[in-house]
DNA sequence: CCGCCATGTCATGAAACTGTGACAGGGCAC
DNA sequence: GTGCCCTGTCACAGTTTCATGACATGGCGG
């Protein structure tokens, strides 16, 4: 059954992290730290990509550097604040009062001075998207598909797709069990109730149901693998 | 931009801030900084009062001094977390990262290290404000929408529309999850006592009721919306 | 007491969903 | 290569679920 109404917002979880920072140096430390705290990170070097990745993948939170070619971190905080609630933390050099209150004024929830610890950009990570949960759902990411558990949504490079009751109660099941091989009589137990017959092609039927919406090619499934024999692996790409 | 830190907010209501400072000239100094900056500021040296304060008082947010007598800033936040989502800026002379990170993982929104510019601490403050928004304030906006669980009266597109108690009960429990599905039996408890059917056709027919009252077009709704098989999601459009 | 309003229940039609079975295609063992 | 078995595909009918409007009940104030 579905998290539905209650809050199972499980830290553990990976959270998907967007930076933008166009020092690659910089870019690349960031990025190893907050994997290493547990964060999933997508980044980029510039702004306009950055605005792009929001409107396709939806993140949970940004993480921009102020001093940006092109639009600068300011400005993309600006925009974001226009179109979504997506929490944002401002990250700079310079630590100028005045930066700081233009910064916040822009929309943004946190503004963080470089160098940063990373167990302490961690912690003001935490804080923000703790405070934003409630407009945040709890989603997982894989690539380009994003399933989100509280809304009861899923959507594939930003479109979001349609699934049935059945069909989501099925790929809620195969997401909760990354990389393990689920069988049938397994599914059938989870998902449907035990008054099926085990030799049923009700699962088959309903994963090409669901490659089919999720799937950008379904005959070669990125995410739901067949593994002949013995039943059905969610993978990542 | 023409005043640099110019008090340009007029705009702005009070905020109701608690202060927590031992010291009695920086609490002095903050206390004349906020107020000029529009808050109405009410300040404490020692945490048991200030809890008894957030009890009966109902501030906006807490600013809380970490070294204390008695109870500690930090003690003090988990105290106020147990109680309630009220925001709280953690203030220190430390900026230990160790100290950030014990402060946030409290429950902290914010950890600022003295001495801060006013402007500065005004500006978190507010961002802080504008993020818990959703969640302690007592008037929310959704687009045309307007829920004020103070006054318990609901207006769309400014005119007042006229819910009755259960419907309004069942909105309320709606807004309050923003964007998550709640199901039958959910609402069924949370809005009713538990001495219905579960498979009683209730909930439908109280969502149709408010729909008729809140949304332009009640058969294609921009708040509340069906899921099929599982429940409804308020979101806003 | 009467009438009004709030609330719960029910019937109905429409729409969406699901299970099923037959068949095609392809992998694997031999 | 051959045959078997596993899996993918599809359409359709039966079932489930929901919106809607009508109706019964019951509380409450006038």
């Amino acid at each position: 059954m579905a998290g539905i109404a209650g809050h199972s917002k499980n830290n553990d979880q990976v959270a998907g992290i967007l930076l933008v920072e166009d020092d690659p140096s910089v870019r690349t430390a960031l990025e190893l730290a907050l994997s290493r705290q547990g964060h999933s990170v997508t980044s980029y070097g510039s702004g306009e990509e950055a605005l792009d990745h929001i409107r396709s993948r939806r993140p949970e939170i940004a993480i921009l550097d102020v001093m940006l070619p092109g639009i600068d971190g300011v400005e993309v905080c600006r925009r974001i604040r226009r179109m979504d609630q997506l929490p944002v933390i401002l990250l700079t050099a310079r630590g100028d009062d005045l930066d700081v209150v233009v910064g916040l004024e822009a929309g943004a929830d946190d503004y963080v001075v470089k160098p940063v610890e990373p167990r302490v950009l961690d912690a003001r990570i935490r804080a923000v998207l703790r405070r934003a949960e409630s407009v945040t759902s709890d989603r997982i990411t894989f690539g380009d598909l994003v399933v989100d558990r509280g809304a009861l949504k899923v959507s594939m490079a930003g479109r979001e797709v349609h699934l049935t009751p059945t069909e989501l109660r099925l790929l809620l099941e195969l997401v909760r069990h990354p990389g393990q091989v689920l069988n049938r009589r397994y599914l059938l137990r989870a998902v449907w109730d035990h008054t099926h017959a085990a030799d049923s092609r009700l699962v088959d039927a309903c994963v090409q149901r669901v490659r089919a919406k999720i799937e950008p090619v379904p005959a070669e499934p990125e995410f739901i693998h067949t593994v002949r024999g013995f039943g059905y692996r969610f993978s990542p790409p």
